[in-house]
This record gives structure tokens, sequence and C-alpha cells, in this order.
RNA sequence: GCGCGCAUAGCUCAGUUGGUUAGAGCGCCACCCUGAUAAGGUGGAGGUCCUAAGUUCGAAUCUUAGUGCGCGCACCA
């Protein structure tokens, strides 16, 4: 027997009733219990961060990485959902020193590195623990137990293997370079954490005078001008670049007094700039000016450095430095022309100086000039300024310049500039650095190889911003010099410099002279409770050493650093299961993945960098790398095959979320109010998943009574009826188990749908076409579609199927085959529909699965609709015909409505007679025989298709353009012509006689036959008729008596039902009916209609006058006053 | 600056390989139903498919250019 169903269902409520049932009868364990030995679906999750709270954004991450697992394992395979979460690095350092009110590097050491490493992992821990709330609430499966954490040994030693594999290969080295870094951090970060900082920021811009020397190192009187957006690197200043084919003109301003070389182009520019007249004086090419010496805006390197030279490679002497040099890169977009050269501080800069350095013989040219520290603050050597932050000084340079008349003009300049993506008000400044890289460029044209066989949705990520970043690719920064992360597994022998790479805790530990335990051992005995894979973390990894294999004595000292958090994250393929240490095993069934999705922004990050270290590791077969111990052969793609990139979610105001704006909602809040389910069916089925959504609060609320509520709303009226009808499948099917079509058919008042009534095959059809199709959109990844095509069908139960089926199920035989038919019919489409929707809305399915499989089958039915297998159709059920006979009904009923609106007729009138003219008359011999249907809904007595329809409609023949188009390509307007000046009528009546005819088109004879031409009907004035795409349906308005007496029965069973309602009556009860009124017409019609009107509202007794003791309902019939009195009937 | 994407009804969004009348939900207006009922249903109004040019017999759909927005990239000196 069915639980009685309440009507005013709560869905929040009733999601925490099913998540304490999946969680006691272990439903997800089970789910995979049911399918091991099965052909996987491999699934790996990106590791959140932990390290904020979850926002809707991640809710659509999560729901998506929840709805195609659920739905593989449905469909028969294993996919294991282990959880990740990462938990080192820049995020964790940030989110700490913001709780300790600290920032500097030596603000952290001051504080005490130990320490600050017992915050990070607190810290980590306590987000944790509200992700993995958020993820069970939004019904996330995902086996939390056993997630994988970064900061694990032995996640770590998984990436000091890989990390070790690189440097034996000779591709993790260690280089000079100018990063992107972090001064108040004191670290470099990778370009994918770069690119997360830019924002648009004002900065100084300024033109600066730089005086040309003469033979005698004496100023000529004329300058270069110079432009730059970063004064603070004038100081640092080495050389000035021009481009050597460019015209360069020397001008003289009159007004700031001084002869100045700017490139040709750029003349006007600068003259409208500063609005002055700028005199051209005479014409030059870039290469007359290179090697011309000038005087640096500042004295402090050129008072030591200014007059020295060095011996070239050609034998000759030459200055080091403040030379004009010629570079390809110049430009004239912007600035001068001529460029100012401060190496220290741009890559480009740079590398001009590594070529310059190459023109002197050895230790004879320039050195690198910085006078910058690396906490970002001017050294000794740029005087006034020493001490203080680069950025801040950039005033008082300006302001020195001037003083000495070298600022030849000042603006500000609006570009975008990094920031650090942790800490927002940090700006990133380019800085020479020893760091260490991995050399990912190397292995570009295979990562590209790799990405083109990835299946991307949507596609143009994979030659779009995939494919771009990996043509752009750059060395992978991967040092950090920080503290909370995977320390570098570098040893670097402290006499000689000699490097090694360890792999694991235990080679250390197997290492001669194994030493410095201690720090550790007694950070444990002070803290029990610490975690012990602190233990190889920093400080305590710092004290590790051993003896050195390359000079006897000397001991092996780890090198300082920690690595890049998001190579962490890229190698969990291997590191979640400790590969190779442990785990080769389940790394060998479990890689590469199948499936995984985040967002739009992984794609310099966790795609990327899943991408790059697998292609370095493993390799491709094809291009005959050996790859390591693996169980599957290893082609690309890998280490994922089909990637979902999820669009951005924006908050309403349609701006980024954020936390300061707070544009959104916590999703803590959602599921109270509206659940998850409404969360949920909102993301799947509100866009395609990679679009850039804009949340909607109203929108998630919507996805209540549009279709959560709707299925609710059929399956509550299937169990109150069951219940009242006794309707008990249980009594006669036994053996069950998923309650499919041939399980139930064992019941004895099953028959087969070819037996059931149309209405009934149409459903059925409806229902496995459904099927079908939700197979194999959600096998392609398309669950946009798919939830529309469920959507849809739901619709079609509840306001098609159960709407026309009322009448059966109020039938007073409890086993009236018809009703029965009715009952199994509508039984089977919930318990299918529970299925199908079982992957999008878990909580719902499981809740009608409940009461439909377990509560009415406890010994039998499988105890959770997650264990079953996903409907996929049944081709035999399908009935296309029949579909589009019924869809040709439900239009011919919203047509016949739209025009008794037009006309003013209520339904409840009824009508003689309703003609119907169909356009294509394929299916009139059907219609013709299914006519009660339509004379039902519309309330007529009589339907007719009417095939001479010249009075109602005109007749507009069209050319099928589809179909012609292709064939006649441009005759096609003289045929349209033709059709037009044709006769409609004419042209059908042969069509229909000969099958065919033949127009004269263009002079030439065009033979159609009756698939060329479509017909469109247009309902003529005068009538009360609607037209629709395929019919118009024209109304017979004249009333006689009966028809008017019918519609006053019609009219009193209204009032009384509405009555039946004020009284609060079961579905069951049986009432008394008095009806008073001195209106004889209603009164003859209540005696004629009497039957009627009782078994339509469940009357035992129908009598005229008052009822003693009920008071009446007041109502106006037509013109006259009706008063109706209405109580229950005690049985 | 370069690249990727987006632009359709008041709002949120669909629109399948180009095809005749561009759809849905919400909101609005008018109604219906009353044995799923603090539910349900029907109809209607509402659209220069961002702009312009092009390809084509035919363009919301394809091409090019432009505008606006989002995102990304970086030799922004």
């Amino acid at each position: 027997m069915f639980d009685p169903v309440s009507n005013s269902v709560k869905f929040p409520d009733l999601e925490s009733r099913i998540l304490r049932l999946w969680k006691e009868r272990r439903i997800y364990e089970k789910s995979l219990e049911r399918r091991r030995g099965a052909e996987r679906f491999v699934f790996y999750e990106g590791p959140p961060t932990a390290n904020g709270l979850p926002h809707p954004g991640h809710c659509l991450t999560r729901a998506i990485k929840d709805l195609f697992p659920r739905y593989r394992t449905m469909r028969g395979f294993l996919c294991e959902r282990k959880a990740g979460w990462d938990t080192h690095g820049l995020p964790v350092e940030v989110e700490v020193c913001k709780e300790l009110g600290i920032h500097s590097k030596e603000e952290i050491e001051a504080y005490g590195v130990e320490p600050f490493i017992h915050k990070c992992i607190e810290s980590v821990f306590r987000y944790m623990q509200q992700w993995e709330r958020m993820t069970e609430r939004i019904g996330f499966w995902v086996n939390l137990e056993e997630a994988y954490v970064t900061y694990h040994q032995s996640y770590i030693e998984s990436v000091w293997w890989a990390l070790k594999n690189l440097f034996d290969r000779g591709l993790l080295y260690q280089g000079y370079k100018i990063v992107w870094w972090w001064a108040q951090g004191g670290t470099a970060l990778s370009s994918g954490e770069v690119g997360q900082g830019y924002r648009e920021v004002a900065d100084p811009s300024v033109y600066v005078k730089f005086p040309l020397l003469d033979d005698q190192g004496k100023e000529s009187g004329t300058s270069l001008l110079v432009w730059t957006t970063t004064p603070w690197t004038l100081p640092s200043n080495q050389f000035a670049a021009v481009h050597p084919d460019l015209e360069y003109s020397l001008v003289e301003d009159a007004e700031h007094g001084g002869k100045l070389i700017i490139a040709k182009a750029l003349v006007e520019t600068i003259a409208a700039k500063v609005g002055r007249t700028l005199t051209v004086l005479s014409q030059m090419t870039g290469r007359m000016l290179v090697g011309q010496r000038y005087l640096p805006p500042f004295h402090y390197y050129y008072q030591s450095l200014g007059d020295k030279q060095g011996v070239g490679r050609d034998g000759d002497p030459h200055y080091i430095a403040w030379r004009v040099l010629p570079a390809e890169f110049v430009t004239t977009d912007s600035g001068t022309g001529i460029v100012h050269q401060a190496p220290a501080f741009g890559e480009v800069d740079f590398s001009v100086l590594l070529e310059e350095q190459s023109q002197f013989a050895a230790g004879e040219g320039p050195e690198l000039i910085c006078a910058v520290a690396p906490d970002g603050k001017f050294t000794a050597e740029a005087g006034d300024f020493q001490g203080r932050w680069v950025k801040d000084c950039d005033r008082d340079i300006t302001r020195s310049l001037r003083h000495r008349g070298l600022l030849y003009h000042q603006e500000q300049y609006l570009h975008e500039y990094p920031f650090c993506w942790r800490a927002e008000n940090d700006p990133l400044i380019q800085y020479p650095r020893r760091s260490w890289f991995i050399r990912t460029t190397q292995f570009q044209q295979q990562m590209l190889d790799n990405n083109r066989q990835v299946h991307w949705l949507p596609e143009h990520i994979r030659d779009g911003r995939m494919g771009n970043f990996l043509e752009t690719n750059v060395d992978w920064a991967l040092s950090r010099e920080r503290y909370w992360g995977t320390p570098l597994p570098i040893w670097q022998c402290e006499q000689t410099g000699q490097q090694e790479a360890v792999a694991s805790y235990e080679a250390l530990r197997n290492k001669p002279g194994f030493a410095g335990t201690e720090a550790w051992t007694k950070a444990k005995a002070a803290h029990p409770e610490l975690s012990d894979d602190l233990k190889i973390h920093k400080p305590y990894i710092d004290e590790i050493t051993y003896d050195s294999p390359f000079a006897p004595g000397a001991r092996m000292r780890r090198v300082p650093d920690v690595i890049d958090c998001w190579f962490d994250s890229g190698a969990m393929p291997f590191a979640q299961w400790g590969f190779p240490h442990i785990g080769a095993e389940q790394f060998g069934e479990q890689f590469p993945a199948d499936f995984i999705s985040e967002a739009l922004d992984q794609t310099r990050g966790w795609f990327y960098s899943q991408l790059a270290i697998s292609t370095l590791l493993f390799g491709d077969k094809a291009q005959g790398q050996p790859p390591l111990a693996l169980t599957r052969s290893l082609d690309f793609p890998h280490p994922f095959k089909h990637c979902i990139v999820l669009g951005l979610m924006l908050g309403e105001d349609g701006q980024k979320m954020s936390k300061s704006k707070r544009n959104y909602r916590e999703p803590n809040e959602i599921f109270d109010r509206y659940g998850a389910d409404a969360l949920r069916w909102y993301f799947f089925a509100q866009q395609p998943p990679w679009t850039t959504i804009r949340y909607s609060e109203q929108a998630i609320k919507d996805s209540i009574p549009e279709f959560l509520l709707r299925l609710w709303n059929v399956y509550a009226f299937f169990v109150i009826y069951a219940r009242i009808d006794g309707f008990d499948p249980a009594a006669e099917a036994g053996s069950v188990e998923q309650l499919t079509t041939a399980e139930l058919s064992q019941a004895g008042s099953y028959r087969p749908a070819n037996l059931r009534s149309e209405l009934d095959r149409w459903i059925l059809s409806e229902l496995n076409r459904c099927a079908a199709a939700v197979t194999e959109l959600m096998d392609a990844f398309d669950n946009y579609n798919s939830a529309a095509a469920i959507s849809e069908f739901v619709d079609a139960l509840s306001n098609w199927y159960v709407r026309r089926s009322r009448d059966r199920f109020w039938r007073e035989d409890q086993r009236d085959p018809d009703k029965l038919d009715g009952y199994w019919t509508l039984y089977e489409c919930l318990l299918t529909t529970s299925k199908l929707i079982a992957p999008f809305v878990p909580f719902l399915a499981e809740a009608i699965w409940q009461n439909l499989a377990v509560a009415e089958f406890p010994k039998n039915a499988l105890e959770s609709v997650h264990l079953c297998d996903f409907p996929t159709g049944d081709a035999a059920a399908i009935d296309r015909d029949l579909s589009a006979r019924m869809a040709l009904v439900r239009e011919i009923v919203s047509q016949g409505r739209a025009a008794r609106v037009g006309a003013k007729m209520k339904v409840r009138q009824p009508l003689a007679k309703v003609e119907v003219i169909l356009a294509d008359r394929t299916h009139q011999p059907w219609l013709t025989e299914h006519v009660t249907l339509i004379a039902d809904e519309l309330n007529v007595k009589q339907v007719e298709f009417t095939q001479q329809a010249d009075q109602y409609i005109t007749y507009t023949v069209l050319p099928d353009l589809k179909r012609l188009g292709p064939r006649i390509g441009k005759r096609l307007p003289a045929l349209q012509q033709a059709i037009g000046d044709a006769d409609a009528a004419a042209l059908l009546a042969k069509m229909e006689s000969d099958g065919h005819l033949t127009l004269t088109v263009d002079g030439e004879p065009l033979r159609l036959d009756s698939q060329d031409l479509k017909v469109r009907l247009q309902a003529r004035p005068g009538w009360a008729a609607a037209q629709g795409k395929s019919c118009v349906v024209v109304l017979s308005t004249e009333l006689n008596d009966n028809l008017i007496a019918e519609g006053w029965a019609r009219e009193i069973v209204h009032v009384v039902q509405t009555a039946r309602k004020d009284i609060n009556c079961q579905y069951t009860d049986r009432i008394a009916v008095g009806l008073d009124t001195d209106d004889a017409n209603i009164l003859a019609a209540m005696v004629q209609f009497a039957d009627y009107i009782r078994s339509e509202t469940l009357a035992s007794e129908l009598t005229r006058g008052p009822l003693k003791g009920v008071s009446p309902t007041e109502t106006n019939v037509g013109a006259a006053a009706l008063r109706t009195y209405v109580k229950v009937v005690k049985p």
C-alpha cells in the first residue's frame, strides 16, 4: 500500500529526510557495489581550494560533477568518485595572514614559521568541513571519507616522485629570470596566477629627457625623449633602445628650450599632448643613433660606472652602459619610439642585456643594475629613495626629474596591470630572480597534440582558449619562496652546489648520514594532536640533512622553496592514489579520466596543470615515449577525455560574484528556501552549462512550480486515487526488483499496451520516446536538452494524460479494466520518470521511488532509485504516428478554445458542432474515429472534418521551400509568383485528383507532387473561428433550448462543486443538494439533467428548495438568483 | 593591442544541417476549471532577432566590418 502523500510538499524538508535515508542505508556505497566488475566510467574531482566559503557558482560545478557520474552509474558503469581538497599555497597563507593581521614575509618569520604552518593546516581543515556540508546537501555523491588531500604525506610523495622524474630528465631547472614578483609576499608567481590578478589602474606616465653626450662626454644640448609608465625603474636605467629602421626627427621646442629626438611618426602626437609647436630640424634613422652615449636620469650608478669601458669581442673598448641600442621590438604605437631599458624589471629588457653582454669578452660586459631589493624597496644604491616601496616613490622621482629640468611631460596612463591574485592591493613587479622552472616549452607540440584529442564542451575551447594558451606556452615557474606548500624535494651539496631530487621520505631516510628529525619529534611531543603529514612540510623538512655523495664530509641540505600549488592539483590523477609508491592498481584502473568538469577559469589552472604534467610524465605511446607502469595503453588524450567547461556564474547584478558586493545568496539559504533539487534543476534545465550564467533567484524559485511541483502533483494524484481504489500492484506482482515493464506485466490485471486505450498507448509511447532521447543526449553530455525532453514529457503527462484520464479514475467499479489500465499506465510512467530524473533531481526521484516502489514492495524492490538501471526506452512501444496525431488533437482543442474566447462562449455552454479544416489530411481518418476526445474537451455535440470549407476559409498554397530549394534553386521566386497567381482551390483540387500537377515556371514546365506544396489556411471573417499552423476550427454558435438547458445544468454543477469545496468535502463524500430558484428555465434544466448533476457532484439527493439547517450559497446563474444548499450525507 | 565568447519579448533564456507565422518560463491582460484545490489549465498582448554590408532563390542562423558586454592573453617600455 502506498503511503498517503501530502499535497503541500516542502521540498527542503523532504530532502533532509532523503539525505538521512541515503546515509543510513549507505546507498551511494551500494550503488557502486552493484557495479563492481563493470566497465569503469572514470571521474576526477578537481579539488576545491579549501580557503573560503562556497558560493552558488561552486554549487553549479558540484551539481554537474554529480549529474554525469550518477547517470553513468545507472547506465551500468562503475564510477568511483574520490573527493579531493586543494590545501596548499598562497590562498591559504593569505587567509591565515588576514586572520593574524599580518602581511609581509618578515611578519610571518617574526610570528614563526612553525606556528604559522600549524595555523595553515587548521584553517584548511575548517573550510574543508564547510565544503563537505555543502557537498552533501546539494546531493553530490562523492567519497568524502577517502578524499585525497594535497597536504597528506602520500600525496606529497607522489608529487615528489613526479618532480624527481622531471629533475632526472633535466626538465626541472633553476634559472635566473625576470619573474612576476610579489614583493610583499617575497615570491614569484606563475603565469597562471599572474593572469588572475590583472586590473585596470591609472599609473603615472612620464616623458623624460635623456641628454645625449658628445665625443668628449659633454652634454650636446640634444636629448633623447623617452617614455615610461614605471618611473621607479628609472634609477636602474641601463640603456635606451631605438628601432634601427625607424625614422626619427630632431625637433626643437622653443618654449621648453631644447632639442629633442623623437620617432618621426609620433612628433605630431607629442606636440598635441604638450600643446606646443615642435619644429622639425632634421631627420635620421634609428641606426644613426645607435652607439651614442647619454646621461641617465639618475647618477647613482653613473657616477661610478659612467666612464667605464670594457673590452668587446672585437677587441676594442666600449662603454658598458648608457648607450643607444638597436632593438626590433620598438614600435611607434605609443610613447616616443625610444625605449628606456631597465633590464632588471622587464623580460625583454633583460634579454637585451644578455645580448649586450655577449658582445663583450668574458667579465668585461655590463652587470645587471638593480636598485630594488626583493622586498620591493629601494636599496642603498638608490640614495634618497632607500628603504621605500618603489611604487610609492613614483611621485618623488617625477618631482626630482622636474626640478632638474628632465621632465618633459607628465600624464596619467590607464592600463591593465597585474596584482597579487590573493593580496589584491599588492601590485606585482617584474624582478630578476633565481627560481625553478619546468621545461614545458620543450613539450609544447605534444601538449597541443594531446589537447587536440580532448573532447571539449563547448568545442571552441580546444582551439580557442586552451589552444591559444598552449601556443604561447612559457616554462612553468614552479618554485615559491613561501612556507605552506609541497616542499621542493631537492637537496644540494653545501660544498659543491650539486643537487639531487628525492622521491619519498623513505628514500631520504635511507640516505647515509640521515639526520635532523629532532625538530619534528619535539613538535609532536609538545603537540601530539599535530597531523603526521606535517613531518614533511616546512620547517621540519628543512632540518633533514644527509651525507653528500658529491664531496666527502659535506652535507646535503634542502633548497628552501616550496612549489606552486597548481602543480599539486595537476598531479592528482596519480597523486590521489599515492602512485607510484602505493596505489598502482587504482591508478592503472582509473587513468585517464572519462569525465571532468570545472569552470572556465580553470583553463590556465587545473586543465592546464593536469594536461602539462600528464604530457611530460606519460607522453604518448604513438610518439614512442615509454609509458610508465600502466595497465592501459597511453594514447592521447590523457589525463582526461571529456571536459565540460562551465561558464562563469555572475551575480544577480551581472557582475562577478564577490563576497564584498554580496551579489549572491549563501548556498545554505537557497537550500533552506527552495531545496537542492530546485537549484539543480535550474542549473541543468535553464541553459547549456557553458554559457555565462546570471544568478537568478527567481529562476531557481520558478523551477519548483514549473517542474518539481508539476510532477509532484501527478504523483500525488496517483497516490490519492490508488489508495481510494485500493490499487495494489504488490498483491498481483510478486518478484520485482526495478519495477520494469517486464516485471510489472506479471500482474493479473496488467494488460499489454496494445489492449489499452489510445491515450494509454500514447503516453507510454511518449514515455519511451523521452527515455530514448534522454539516453542519447546524456550519452553525449547534453544535460540541457535532456532536461527539456523530460520537462516536455512531464507536461504531457500532467496536462493531457492525467486530465484526460480523470473520469476513468472516478468510475465506481474498482475492477473496471479500463480504469486498471489507467492505474498501470500512470504507475509505470511515474516509476520510469523517477528513474529518468534520478541523476538530475535525486531527492524528488527518491521520494517518489520510496513510496511507489519501496513502500509497495518492501521486500523486493531495490531500496533506492539510484540503484536502478537507467531506462533507455523500448523502441517497440514508440508509435510516432500516434504522437503526431495526438499533437494534432491538442492543437485542434487549443484552437477550439481560442475560438470560444473569441466568440465569448464559455466552455460550460455546450455547442452543437465544431468544424475542423485540416491543412494536411493525412491523419483525418484517425481523427474521425477519435472525435469524442475533441468533443469532450470543447464541450460540443459534434465534430466534423470539413473538406469543402470555402465558406469558412481561404487557402494559401505555398511551395515547400526546404524540399524545392535544392531542386530548383533560382527558379524559386518565379515558382512562388506562379503559385501566387494561380487559384489556390483549383491547384488543390487538381493535386487531389491527379496526385501531381505541372506549372509553367520561367517558360518551362515544372512538375510538382503533393509533398512539394503546403497549404496554409486562413479563417474568413464572420465566423467564430481560430487558425493554427495545421488547422482551422470553426464553432457553430447557434444555441437551441436543449443546449441552453444543458448549459444551465453545467452551471449548477459548477456551483455545487464550489460549495463542496467550501465545506471541505473529502473526495469521496456523498452530499445532499438543495436548489432554490424562481427561474423556470433553471428548474427545468435541473429536472432534465438531474442524473448528470448527481453523478458529477457525488450527490445522493437532489431536491428543489432549501435544506434544513444548511445556509445557502447565493449565486447568479445568468440573470437568475440561485441559492444552493449542500451538506454531507452520512453513509 | 591581440585572442575567445556573447548580443533574440519588460525579465531570464531556447532556437537543431540557412526555409514560409522566431519559441518557452516569469511578469502583464482576459478567462476557464473546481473529485491533484492555499493547486491546475487556456487564450491574448508583447520582438527593427545589436548595426551595416555581403553570400544566397531565401539569413536570427553563413561571411566581413563595426558597436556594446564578459572573459582571457601580454614586448602595455
